[in-house]
RNA sequence: GGUCCUGUGGAGCAGUUGGAGUGCUCGCCGCCCUGUCAAGGCGGAGGUCGCGGGUUCAAGUCCCGUCAGGACCGCCA
């Protein structure tokens, strides 16, 4: 090492060692006379002093200047020291300057108080993760793999690749393709999990596996989405569903109380799919506040207001909400339809009299106007909003106003962690074109009392599948996998999927569980989003080395690039497509 | 495919109902300065106001289109 020391290292009792260090120009306070450098490596900072002698170099050093500096460890004189850094109570007293390279005008500040644009960052990374904040974020990400390790190898878990260059599979996300030289026409496609192989590796009998895995997903960003992404994707062997949620709980805990000083409450609370969508209107419901929805389908039975005449009338409350001015209460209007609703129909009670004052109100009997702040669980002052129609719709537009509300009226208790299990998954939801898709993937198993009936009621069927959900975000989720050659037959057959068209997507699964296949499940982690949380970052852009922008955009690389004619001709691309 | 927001020196932002010269902070360059620590002082350079078109006597500002970024809907088993 061309160094003896790491500047953010040094404290009082080095002081009178003879160092050398390494690292960048982060500041520099030039006085003329005296020189200090504000010095840093991965460590940290320390403060480095050029008087006369080492001087005459040190005016020529600017901002990120890479250098080495060779001096003694000094106490800082009475007075000076700085209690802001670890390093404050010494100094480098600098004989020797060296300067490793220099470094042109910076593009963007590097400095931990100035906020700088994604995209000057993501254009800059290398720079930007010169930053404290940042540089943190992956180093917490590298903590939270190494802990995930060291639990799944405690456990006997082996960790196994898998291609990444795969077979295209017809279910689920768009596939990334690519086309493959040495036979034009033919494709691979990029994983957009482990599935399969993890599957045919039970079937292999290593019984625990797990891995850090890149998947592949050719749909739309979003905050908590990239084109690319990790799972930490773990399979195990003969084990049921209560097993696999035990190990999630043991990697949740050791990771939030490693890295966020968190315990966690074991069990963690499960509900299930259905209580979550009728009590919260998602999914994935954030705990972190109350707000639940409360059905109203059977209070409003009979009511001459045609909008409530519905499949499914629900009420979220706004606390305090009946203060809105008409401006924010049109504002809402524009949100819902936003979400493609026609609107979100409201009432508000006085917070004097808890009068019902709203256009709805002037719709509604005076019996349905009289109950209605107890039925919806409202008091004078609050507003209450109403989502009629489609069951599942409605529900999710009541929950993501639900969401809005604790946003807007400051609810959410941003240090508080609420864990849950999402189970009971429903297994089937109807396509477009009326017929049945699987909602997780179609290896998923009915559950003990479905699993005979399924096909009776493939709208009520329920699976062995689990998410569970942090603050509102889905950070896992899993199943128990169907190992009986029938069962999986039968699924297929309300999918709609021959056993032509079977045996031509999944042959090598289906050929696969002809041998003896062990019961199995398991658990795929979303790693960027566990990280994200973690890191108390509010996009997984944060937590990833070098994050794409919108479209699948790569700022730094300026990837994706058009190619030459001659890798066009080369690729394979132009091939003849399979016969629909 | 759709909705909304944002594009102004290298960075972050301001710019009023359209009205004379686009301004601020930081950075950059030069000089000064022996105890600063987001150093300070003096001076200086740096702008097709994303791009194209339109309205107007006059456009950073209004309108249309387009590109880029962000958030969201659709989508994401």
């Amino acid at each position: 090492m061309i160094r003896t020391h790491e500047a953010g290292t040094l404290r009082a009792a080095h002081v009178g060692e003879q160092v050398t260090l390494a690292g960048w120009v982060a500041r520099r306070r030039d006085h003329g006379g005296v020189i200090f450098i504000d010095l840093r490596d991965a460590s940290g900072f320390v403060q480095a002093v050029f008087r006369d002698s080492s001087s005459e170099d040190a005016h020529k050093l600017r901002n990120e200047y890479c250098v080495k500096v060779t001096g003694t460890v000094e106490r800082r004189p009475a007075g000076n020291d700085n209690p802001e850094l670890a390093t404050g109570e010494i100094e480098l007293n600098v004989s020797e300057l060296v300067i490793l390279s220099e470094a042109a005008p910076l593009p963007m500040p590097i400095d931990e108080h100035v906020e700088v644009g994604d995209e000057a960052r993501l254009k800059y990374r290398y720079l930007d993760l010169r930053r404290s904040g940042p540089a943190a974020a992956l180093r917490m990400r590298s903590d939270a793999s190494k802990i995930a390790r060291n639990l799944l190898d405690d456990r006997n878990f082996v960790e196994i690749e898998t291609p990444t260059l795969t077979r295209s599979t017809p279910e689920g996300a768009r596939d990334f393709l690519v086309p493959v030289r040495v036979k034009p026409g033919t494709w691979y496609a990029l994983p957009q999990s482990p599935q399969l192989f993890k599957q045919l590796l039970m079937v292999a009998g290593m019984e625990r596996y797990y891995q850090i895995a890149r998947c592949y997903r050719d749909e739309d960003s979003r905050a908590d989405r990239q084109p690319e992404f990790t799972q930490l994707d773990i399979e195990m062997s003969f084990v049921t569903q209560e097993d696999v949620i035990e190990l999630g709980e043991s990697i949740v805990e050791a990771l939030w109380r490693d890295l966020a000083g968190h315990q966690i409450q074991r069990p963690l609370p499960q509900i299930t799919w259905h209580e979550a969508m009728d009590r919260y209107g998602s999914d994935k419901p954030d705990l972190r506040y109350g707000l639940e929805l409360t059905e109203l389908t059977s209070y409003f039975a009979g009511t001459e207001f045609r909008v409530f005449q519905a499949e499914y009338t629900g009420a979220v409350v706004m606390p305090g909400g009946a203060t809105q001015t008409r401006k924010e209460l049109d504002g809402w209007q524009d949100w819902a339809k936003q979400r493609g609703a026609k609107g979100l129909a409201y009432v508000l009670f006085d917070a004097e009299t808890g009068e019902a004052r709203g256009p709805v109100a002037k719709n509604l009997s005076e019996a349905h106007l009289a109950g209605l702040a107890d039925a919806a669980g409202a008091k004078p002052g609050d507003a209450v909003f109403f989502a009629a129609g489609d069951r599942r719709h409605s529900q999710e537009l009541l929950g993501a106003a639900r969401i809005e509300i604790a946003k807007r009226a400051k609810l959410v208790d941003e240090d508080a962690w609420a864990f849950c299990w999402v189970v009971d998954a429903p297994m089937f939801e109807r396509t477009d074109e009326g017929g049945w898709t699987a909602v997780h993937h179609p290896f998923t198993s009915p559950n003990e009392e479905w699993e005979p009936k399924f096909e009776e009621a493939p709208d009520r069927a329920l699976a062995y599948a689990y998410d569970i959900v942090c603050n509102g975000n889905e950070i896992g989720g899993g199943s128990v996998r169907i190992h009986s050659g029938d069962v999986q037959r039968r699924v297929f057959d309300l999918l709609g999927i021959s056993e032509e068209e079977a045996s031509d997507k999944f042959g090598f699964l289906l050929e696969a569980f002809a041998f003896g296949p062990p019961p199995h499940g398991g658990i795929a982690f979303g790693w960027d989003r566990v990280c994200m949380l973690l890191a108390g970052a509010d996009s997984i852009r944060e937590v990833i080395a070098f994050p794409k922008s919108g479209g699948g955009y790569d700022p730094l690389t300026s990837a994706p690039t058009p190619i030459t004619a001659q890798q066009r001709a080369e690729a394979g691309v132009d091939g003849p497509p399979k016969k629909a």
